[in-house]
RNA sequence: GCCGGGGUGGCGGAAUUGGUAGACGCAAGGGACUUAAAAUCCCUUGGAGCUAUGCUCCGUGCGGGUUCGAUUCCCGCCCCCGGCACCA
């Protein structure tokens, strides 16, 4: 007997279905469209094991959509500018192009080896000019249009990277890529304005609430962190000039008794009284030396200024204090320590009045006796007017009083920060804008573009970007007035070319703009994108705004890029996510190797569910061996047998017929729901039952063939090479890939005899065959009759009786 | 602290709208085939008890509740994982 040798089928047929063209995408057709979409990877030389989940859980949906009639767009591409690149320049002497590419060459070998039904055609490659030259374009259109600024800011900066790095970049204070310990440093940055669109971030997620998970909306709104609240008016005592504080709780006002600057605040040094100028100077200059240490205890120094409160005339200390923000309000915080418990740690070190401007039953008027401050809900006191409102209401009948006289306004406040864009990188997309003596700020010219990246640079990894070092680069003409000028030597952040390749998949060989409008609205919006969860937050929310940027500068009709997401959980290998560090890392290459790619995605399909964690489990591999092993030897064994049109005629027949049609619609509502593991338990119970089943007669024969046939289309997805090599083994001549889902009819996926549970008092104690369709009465008759079902009811009243048609009865005794 | 997601056999995991808990796989044990092993095939496998070849009780993190009936719904706890964290 032949034996199931992967190693043989599985290159074989990817030959064949490369060489038919069957996963080119057709712009245009007539079919519905289906765009599958995972998330590309950064070439770092091998694909992993997460890759291959992620992978594999797409191409099954690709397949399967093709399968049922769809006209699919699957493409792969790769994230090909970043930091790796460098280092490895550094370290191995190659050039970041060369190391990249041959990378490239390498991992794309790797995803053809898993057999991805990839449309090969539309690869993109982000470090191509042709393809950073786009947004390049984009980023001079966001220019003109003020989508964009150049500002000197204070910014999380790596020394260990040699780079600016986003908020979302930081973990803990610490670079997210390196571990390095962050800190801050002022540089001039390009910042992309994505808190303009904080508002449509937010109101849109209602677009996509059915098909994302509910954890990444969450992450997102939180991370954009709207707040309501009011601005309020504090005079400065002896000037005329105002600090504004934002506040979300306007209803304690009456409740202040100290007001909080950060200490990086503009104005701080030029209103401090002369008399503390010396103290306030050596805070600041601790505070900016130290950066912001969020364990370290709340610290102040006054500053020897009043500010009148608006609601009650009351003249309150001004106070430098170390754990107001700069970034968030405006730096300026009014202080309620009764009521927040930051305030109040602050006062009762610095022995600051604490008042009590909130109630609640039980609640101490003797403030000195709290030992935190009360931050619930409650009704005002000590609050002229509004004392006796519910503080919800009180909040804004403050503000619109306040607001009558002029001193407050609603406002809103976000957690977001704009988007820091620049990188002192060499390996990026360079930002192209020309700094000339005499017109300023220049973006190079449309047709100027790509400004490509130079080639011959030494890269060190020392001292700033390494562009800045290039001459031929740095050295240009004023795209204005043709005046000797310098380049911009920062390259974009990696996200800005993640954020909208998949739209480049659309066209991706289009040369005459950033993609061609008509085939993007064919295959727009992504159908269904599958990917890790650590991208909920960064890549997601950068992709989205940077669709309703391209949508605002005309290109698109999209607002939201990704229909439907599906986040995959990470392969856990003894208890830890598989890491180099941790040294328990599974190379796809060796399973690969050792038993094929079809029991690779078999087992990480089985294994869990896509959104769970897997654990890896070598024992687990195996058993998704054996399989198909099994599967081989069972279609092996009956390769001859012919399908053909049977009628369903005796109980063999009829069995044979429900397991076929029962299975197809298991498996197909699995699909539909991506629960590819219980899909996969379904073709195993049908592999194990038709071992069973030993057809005899012709009609079970032709009966059987059908049975395999069908099996072979449902498990195609899944293990798309050994089905393809079975098939034609059947003596099909056909490519399995090419046919079409099989359809059940719901009359052959019930049984004509229905197990009856018969329970007493809701505990099972007998299972009856009956017809389907039964009455109730007669299953009570046979349940009587049951001895087991009788020693529960004798001596006992029966109460009352539950019928479940087809399913249970339950009697009720006392 | 706040916000999410979870707790089901030895393990990974199944259980339509409340209706036979533990599908499927792994591991383990027993058997068949074999000179032997591998491979393969068959059987057993949640726990406890007993007057054992069948029956009883317990069992989906813990404690209550609703219901004829709860892994599923409600209330209160405990624990684990993830995200955010001086955001005023």
């Amino acid at each position: 007997m032949e034996k199931y040798n992967p190693a043989e089928i599985e290159v074989k047929w990817q030959k064949r279905w490369e060489e038919k063209g069957l996963f080119k995408a057709l712009d245009f057709d007539k079919k519905p469209k289906f765009y599958q979409l995972e998330m590309f990877p950064y070439p770092s030389g091998r694909i992993h094991m997460g890759h291959v989940r992620n992978y594999t859980i797409g191409d099954a949906i690709a397949r399967y959509k093709k399968a049922k009639g769809y006209n699919v767009l699957h493409p792969m591409g790769f994230d090909a500018f970043g930091l790796p690149a460098e280092n490895a320049a550094i370290n191995n002497n190659t050039h970041p192009a060369k190391w990249t590419y041959s990378n490239i060459e390498y991992m794309i070998k790797e995803l053809k080896r898993l057999g991805f039904s990839y449309d090969w055609d539309r690869l993109v490659i982000t470090c191509d000019p042709d393809y950073y030259k786009w947004e390049q374009k984009v980023f001079i259109e966001m220019l003109e249009r003020g989508m964009v600024y150049r500002a000197k800011s204070t910014v999380n900066y790596c020394p260990s990277c040699k780079t600016v790095l986003a908020n979302e970049q930081v973990e803990d204070g610490k670079c997210w890529r390196c571990g390095s310990e962050v800190i801050q440093k002022e540089m001039d940055e390009w910042f992309l304005k994505i808190t303009d669109y904080a508002d449509q971030l937010l109101d849109d997620m209602k677009l996509i609430e059915e098909g994302w998970p509910e954890r990444v909306l969450v992450q997102q709104r939180n991370w954009i962190g709207k707040s309501k609240g009011a601005f309020v008016k504090f005079k400065i005592k002896g000037r005329d000039e105002c600090l504004e504080v934002f506040t979300t709780r306007p209803d304690t006002l009456f409740g202040v008794t100290f007001v909080s600057i950060a200490p990086d605040h503009p104005k701080l040094l030029e209103l401090v009284d002369d008399k503390y100028k010396d103290e306030i100077e050596k805070f600041v200059k601790e505070f900016k030396k130290g950066g912001r240490d969020f364990s370290k205890e709340k610290e102040g120094v006054f500053t020897g200024v009043y500010l009148i409160n608006p609601v009650n005339g009351e003249e309150v200390p001004l106070y430098a204090a170390n754990f107001v923000l700069m970034e968030y309000g405006t730096g300026v915080v009014m202080a309620v320590p009764g009521h927040d418990q930051r305030d109040f740690e602050f006062a009762k070190k610095y022995n600051l009045p604490i008042r009590k401007v909130i109630h609640t039953d039980g609640l101490s008027d003797d403030v000195g006796k709290w030992s935190e401050a009360y931050t619930e809900p409650g009704v005002l006191v000590n609050s002229a007017q509004f004392d006796g409102l519910d503080n919800e209401t009180a909040k804004w009948e403050i503000v619109k009083w306040l607001e009558k006289k002029g001193l407050a306004r609603i406002g809103y406040q976000y957690r977001l920060r704009d988007w820091n864009v620049s990188r002192q990188r060499y390996w990026g997309a360079p930002i192209p804008v020309v700094y000339c003596p005499h017109c300023g700020i220049v973006p190079e010219k449309i047709e100027n573009l790509p400004v490509r990246l130079p080639e011959n640079v030494e890269i060190t990894g020392e001292g700033g970007s390494p562009l800045s070092k290039v001459d031929e680069f740095v050295n240009t003409k004023c795209p204005i007035c043709g005046a000797d000028a310098k380049r911009e030597t920062d390259t974009f952040d990696t996200f800005v070319e993640s954020s909208w390749y998949f739209l480049r998949y659309c066209s991706p060989k289009y040369d005459k703009d950033i993609f061609e409008r008509k085939r993007a609205e064919y295959w727009m919006d992504v159908d269904q994108y599958v990917g890790g969860i650590e991208h909920a937050v960064m890549h997601l929310l950068y992709a989205r705004y940077f669709t309703k940027v391209l949508r605002d500068l005309g290109y698109i009709n999209s607002t939201e890029p990704f229909k439907r997401l599906l986040t995959q959980g990470m392969v856990i290998k003894d208890g830890a996510k598989m890491s180099k560090s941790k040294g328990n890392v599974v190379d796809p290459d060796d399973i690969i190797e050792q038993y094929g790619a079809d029991t690779a995605r078999l087992f990480i399909l089985f294994a869990a569910p896509p959104e769970k964690d897997l654990e890896w489990s070598d024992e687990g591999v195996e058993g998704a061996f054996r399989f198909l092993n099994r599967l081989w030897r069972l279609v092996y064994k009956y390769r001859d047998l012919k399908s053909g049109s049977v009628e369903v005629k005796n109980e063999r027949l009829k069995d044979l017929n429900y397991q076929i049609h029962s299975t197809i619609k298991k498996v197909s509502n699995d699909f539909e729901a991506y629960h590819f593991n219980t899909a996969i338990a379904a073709c195993m119970e049908f592999v194990n039952y038709l071992y069973d089943f030993e057809p005899k007669t012709e009609d079970e024969k032709k009966l059987y063939a059908k049975a395999l046939e069908e099996l072979l289309k449902l498990l195609s997805p899944i293990a798309p090479h050994i089905t393809e090599e079975l098939w034609s083994l059947t003596g099909h001549e056909s490519f399995l890939l090419e046919e079409s889902w099989p359809e059940y009819d719901e009359a052959f996926t019930v049984k004509d005899i229905t197990t009856i549970a018969i329970t007493v008092n809701g505990k099972l104690r007998d299972t009856l065959e009956f017809p389907r369709g039964v009455q109730e009465g007669e299953v009570f008759e046979k349940a009587l009759e049951s001895p087991k079902v009788k020693r529960h009811i004798e001596g006992k009243e029966i109460v009352k009786k539950i019928f479940v048609k087809d399913k249970l009865l339950n009697i009720v005794v006392k």
